[in-house]
DNA sequence: CTGGTCCAAAGGTCCGACCCAAAGTAGCAG
DNA sequence: CTGCTACTTTGGGTCGGACCTTTGGACCAG
């Protein structure tokens, strides 16, 4: 060992990429709510002459904030990249990676929503607004008059998410928006929504829907407990009924 | 409105930049499990020549699979993107970033949290492992033990993320890393944490973590859903007392 | 008004060169 | 043979500069 010649000891250091330099330096300024929503930050040319970093390196900062969800990237005259909070969508994208990818086992997803949705239903009764009720009164009528499949998981989904929305929680609504997706397309390729599904899925939204209409929180968790339970049993079964082609997992 | 004499619509399309094609193209090839974790993509030399594209391109497109979680990227030789499939650790980012730039109500952190962190105990009674029994110990050592707030705080949310951990539900994990940081910040600055606080949490910990052991689930939610709740109204009313000089808000 | 033309600003793409990091390899001193 | 050094190779990271495309605005002709 050369080194013992000296007792100056240092740990392992980090050597941040120049571009992720500038991307933390911005995500700071922004979260810190320096700028309001919408404030353009300058063209990619001006901060190049500002920060000394070439476009290659500016661009790519930009491209980080802008996949990270807290600017907005528009092209041509008078364009450029805006300030914009991350809403729930950025949640619900990375949420959805995690679902697809990881193959994650049906049921986790169920049981997620278990957790989440009584109590969005429980906010919703407390907090909900008028425009919360129009928008579940007419995903109501909607999943009612359903044709195709398409239509109805559509009009089920809206009433979902109306529901966490009228909830007026940010987070429990970007975690309802993703599970909602995840949902979709798993119920999408089963069969199993059949006319009796239908019609007791329609009740149900009825009666949870009332439940919020009157701000009665403890009738809304209830019945919106029941309801997601049943969907998850009922989805779990034709899981299982379908999968009998799989070899047993694990 | 000038378009009214013509009857045709056409909604607003989307015009993809080349970069996102290409994101988008390994992205779909990565979810569907194409790639085993770990599989190297070829280097960006190569896909320039396989895709046409230029290199900034391709590196555009690496990088936003890099912030979504999808691939590792390793500098020098034997270096390059490797295939990854997303965790925990992005859902919690982007939670973190909706929940800082937001600003959100520290009242929403907490209602989400007691909407999951019961289920996530009542799944850990359920499938707890050994070694999931064993880091929640350790927690609780940790905790009883502790001197400074930030230790305390810190084994505080090891414990916590320890629960959801044993319920063996990547999604409730996610979440509950990101929320878990959240609430680390936020109590970090107000100094709430005094004797008293410290004593009800070693307490109710224990309580949680032997109806883990014993493999009670109704148990582990009754006492989970007691100290979350518990701790939010401490919270709050700390909050409240802090913020008087705050003018009221809505 | 309607449509066409042109211009300027800003992002999007490409090229080619060079820098830096990591891992292997050859060769040399002891 | 051992161990160190120096070189080489393979990869990502950065740079500068050229050119393309999109968009909004201004101006002009019908």
């Amino acid at each position: 060992m050369t080194a013992d010649r000296s007792a100056i000891r240092l740990s392992p250091m980090e050597v941040p990429k120049a571009s992720d330099v500038l991307a933390n330096e911005l995500r700071e300024r922004i979260l810190s709510g320096d700028f309001p929503e919408g404030t353009p930050l300058p063209p990619e040319r001006e901060l190049v002459v500002q920060t000394r970093m070439s476009r290659t390196t500016v661009r790519e900062a930009l491209r980080v904030l802008e996949v990270q969800g807290l600017i907005r990237i528009k092209a041509g005259r008078a364009g450029g990249a805006f300030v914009q909070q991350p809403g729930e969508e950025s949640v619900a994208n990375s949420l959805e990676l995690l679902i697809r990818g990881r193959q994650i086992r049906l049921a986790s997803v169920h049981e997620t929503r278990e957790a989440i949705e009584p109590t969005c239903a429980r906010l919703a009764a407390i907090n909900r607004m008028p425009g919360d009720l129009a928008r579940l009164d007419a995903a109501d009528v909607a999943i009612a008059g359903s044709g195709s499949l398409e239509a109805f998981l559509q009009a089920n989904l809206d009433w979902h998410i109306g529901v966490a929305t009228a909830g007026h929680n940010e987070i429990l609504t970007g975690i309802m928006i993703a599970l909602s997706r995840a949902i979709y397309t798993v119920t999408h390729n089963e069969g199993f929504v059949n006319d009796e599904v239908r019609a007791i899925t329609v009740r149900a939204h009825r009666s949870v829907t009332r439940a919020i209409r009157e701000k009665d929180p403890d009738a809304a968790v209830r019945r919106m407990t029941r309801h997601v339970h049943a969907y998850a049993a009922a989805a779990l079964a034709v899981e299982e009924r379908t999968a009998i082609t799989v070899p047993p997992v694990e």
